[in-house]
DNA sequence: TCGGCGCGTGAAAGTAAGTTTCATGCGTGG
DNA sequence: CCACGCATGAAACTTACTTTCACGCGCCGA
């Protein structure tokens, strides 16, 4: 089986990498089928720094060594198949550009957001996080800003199945929360970049509490790894702020949505018997028929 | 540039080829993913044969030494890998699946849902629809239940790129807000099934007091479209409460990026002005790395 | 029968590519 | 301000690839 997606991988590991080794970095992704003809001379000249770098990447990326990332690139670009029109694709949306164009261009990202994340993401990870929901008396969920929605949604959707499950937008209420976890808990933090300050401490303090910790990123590098028993990853490659954080969320929810229908999975019954009950709840609030 | 059939090629000119070279030829065309990953010593000896021979049979396929061949051939077998058996993707998740399977199932649907949406979106109900956003001194968004997320969403993207934008979860401060609404403002009213009670009436409201009425829901027939003077549609195939709203969630954000998209790029440099300073806002709350 | 001739071949020499080691310099925290 | 650690490239080194060359085998004409 071809593992999952190279560039993908080399993209969430990017800020983890030392500047160097992000210039080449950033030359592979570029254009991973125009690096897999260079020499490893020729790479580290493109980049600006030397071959022993690039070799450092290659390990860093997890590859025994440059003939091995020639090899895996070559074989990426290969699969890669050209969408028609490949001009639109780019990160950017031009100037110029009409609502068609606008359209097919966030689709595409959206899409392809959605699914190299779904191709990287790892099931066994996902399987103990849904044991770990799935035993816990409590269940919080963290995220500040974009992210704060899509914790937001998952703890309403758990909410929703029958488990307990609970979301702070305020850090201090987090916190306070967070330390009346215990043993058999579980705490998820979720951030894009990984470095999201208050998240991190709520998490923290949930893992000394004893919790079960789980962070969502799209760099599995980076801090909140540290403070994280169960890491899952993201495949959003969108350049921090210009385009405003669309495709990350919907690569969160993507992975919310699969631990989500693990959860539901367990407990089948109980869980439709659940979505039935909460939805007739809310039945008397809808419109069949407008008057006039 | 990269002539396909490189195997289909090397089989066809086998017969004109040496007895030792033969032996290398048909060991690149039975397994070729293989053959890219040895090294050339590895491959002759595999072979029966001398490095020297290798390189003659790349020259002899008509390239430059034995890199090349393995870069050539690995592009090749990656391209042959037919696509994973994607019949996995019915609607619902088969009881006994597990999480390969339930990944598989999720991105299938998750990424249709963003692909269809965008397909039968209408770029000039878009056009109308940033147009009045971009000429709007308020706007207001509207949504309950899952919904609310997406309205939330689109409210704080609108807010961090410059524009006045509220949500409301509740529907009583809504219908108070919406009833301060004038000619120029927009309201957005988003609802999945177009049949949410609450939703209706604040977008009624607003419409009385002369805002321009938008609405964003997955069946364009449905009461809200009653009360909108623009309806945007998704195209999320779930049935309603089984699955709990995955899918839609991602739809109903494809069509908010869509707009936001467009209304940033009417104002291009004060909305990359506006992302950057809120970005730098936020940055004091970044951690680059973690003690310990 | 024998001596050239040419071709396929692998051994070995040669070169280029890839990898490791190490010293340096820079920034960070004590 | 010093010590430490990390990132980095230069250079040494190894491995992989390429070229050279000579051997041997089969064919042909004497």
């Amino acid at each position: 089986m071809p593992e999952p997606g190279l560039i993908v991988q080399i993209s969430g590991l990017l800020p983890a990498l030392s500047p160097a080794e992000q210039r080449v970095a950033r030359l592979v992704v570029a254009d991973p089928a125009d690096a897999a003809r260079r020499t490893i001379t020729d790479l580290a000249t493109a980049a600006e720094t030397s071959e022993a770098t690039v070799i450092r990447f290659c390990r860093s990326v997890g590859l025994e060594g440059y003939p091995q990332l020639r090899i895996r690139l070559a074989a990426e670009a290969a699969r890669r198949v050209e969408p028609p029109d490949a001009r639109v694709v780019g990160g950017d949306i031009p100037p110029g550009a009409d609502f068609t164009q606008i359209i097919a261009t966030i689709a595409f990202n959206d899409a392809r957001a959605v699914e190299e994340t779904a191709q990287q993401l790892d099931p066994e990870v996902c399987e103990a996080v849904v044991e770990a929901l799935n035993g816990a008396s409590r269940i919080e969920i963290y995220g500040a800003g974009a992210s704060g929605f899509v914790a937001s949604d998952f703890q309403q959707k758990l909410h929703r199945i029958g488990r307990t499950a609970y979301y702070w937008p305020d850090v201090h209420s987090a916190l306070t929360s967070a330390a009346l976890l215990g043993k058999g808990d579980v705490a998820i933090g979720i951030s894009h970049t990984g470095t999201t300050g208050d998240v991190l401490d709520v998490l923290e303090v949930a893992r000394s509490r004893g919790a079960t910790t789980v962070a969502l990123t799209n760099f599995p590098r980076s801090p909140i790894a540290d403070v994280a028993d169960h890491v899952l990853t993201t495949a959003a490659r969108e350049t921090t702020y210009r385009s405003g954080a669309t495709a990350s969320r919907l690569a969160q929810l993507t992975v919310v949505d699969c631990l989500f229908v693990g959860v539901a999975a367990r407990n089948r019954a109980k869980a439709r018997k659940a979505l039935e009950v909460t939805a007739e709840a809310v039945r008397s609030r809808r419109v069949v028929r407008r008057r006039g």
